[in-house]
DNA sequence: GCAGTTCTGGATCGAGCGGTACGGAATCAG
DNA sequence: CTGATTCCGTACCGCTCGATCCAGAACTGC
């Protein structure tokens, strides 16, 4: 399943694998998965399209492997965010991590998931599955974070963690989508420290405010 | 620049081209630029690919077409928003607007332009330009709308009309992402609402807060 | 040195892409 | 009816896509 070993016989692989794969990476980051063709990608990983059918399986497990790097490396903050002792600390790092990751110097700006999923024709229904079961992974989390945080007096009783759950994924995908338009990281942080003096937000199904 | 007019003497044309472009709009909302094949585009329209040339010019300015109504029609809330009479009143239905405009019945959830915008290869690249003086057309507005609240009195003296501007941008932005991830429009109303308690949201570029 | 195995680069495949050429169909003015 | 004009359907263009074939290069064990 993962990258094929370079064997102990035979002629020796010409490349590093793992460089290959950060390569690729941020190919993926930058066009996401149908804007990045094979011709995009092994020129950026510097190795022919037989090394890569031969190390990597195809264009889609390639996919695979550099999106398990990007939530192992630039997007692990969600995991750790709800690791923190406190729900505001939770939302914190999360907001926090997500400005970071949408802004790391020599990476493509924005995020990975958001970039490669929001559009595609029917051959990347895979892809945007794929991706959306990585989305609902982090929201699961996040869910049972909050409801743990729920349980123990630390968020108000009427707190519904799904609703808040998807609040943070919302203001998480807003920030994504303002770096990749530009947006540069001291205003997005600004941004997100705004939106932390307000937490938690007043999210009553009961009444509407209006 | 316009549709072609169907000329008066000749073959009358046997298909509305307001009808078209409506088709065309809904598979450009669904699948973005690149993703939306001619043989998808004319198949929802109804027509042959030489007809969709003759009437409209080519795959490219079929889009443009297709973006000016989309901005005149279903993503009409921004210039709406503006017209308010306080700034809270703009930024209360800019956001209503996206909820409103990234779950309508019928049509695709989440945003046109998002959902062209965010990758693709260098062949689209007039495409993001284009969209992106959309959105800075949209952000232009706003900016302008906030600072003049701000010399009414409308707004904080401190109020940085260009990052509030920013932060509600942003909000729309993940707003609509959360649509087209599948989130119901109750569910994002009670979070624009939610945004909306705490307006104007505390953007100090002087102190931080953490 | 020699077989066996593995990696590599170039040529190439069928399919789908956006776009076009062309002849027939449908309507106009006369 | 005739000729001019415009619309429409089919077949096709060159190109790029992801993926594969194949011969040779590079290494190990014997």
């Amino acid at each position: 399943m993962n990258v094929q070993k370079s064997a102990s016989v035979g002629r020796p692989r010409g490349f590093d694998a793992d460089e290959a794969l950060e390569s690729a990476m941020r190919v993926f980051w930058q066009n996401g998965y149908e804007g990045a063709s094979l011709s995009d990608l092994i020129e950026a990983m510097g190795i022919s399209r037989t090394s890569m059918y031969a190390s990597f399986g195809n264009k889609e497990e390639l996919f695979r492997k550099a999106l398990t790097r990007y939530a192992d490396g630039p997007a692990s903050y969600g995991a750790e965010a709800v690791a923190e002792p406190a729900a505001r600390d939770v939302a914190t790092v999360f907001l926090h991590g997500a400005v970071r990751s949408a802004t790391l110097p020599g990476y493509p700006t924005g995020c990975l998931s958001l970039r490669a999923s929001l559009i595609g024709g029917e051959d990347s229904q895979l892809i945007r599955e794929l991706l959306a079961d990585w989305r609902d992974e982090t929201s699961a989390m996040l869910r049972k974070r909050f409801q743990r945080a729920v349980d123990e007096g630390d968020l108000p009783a009427e707190t519904d963690p799904a609703l808040l759950t998807r609040y943070l994924m919302m203001i998480g995908n807003g920030i994504a989508v303002q770096a990749a338009a530009g947006a540069p990281r001291d205003e997005l942080q600004l941004i997100a420290d705004a939106v932390l003096q307000s937490w938690p937000p007043v999210l009553s199904r009961q009444q509407d405010e209006r």
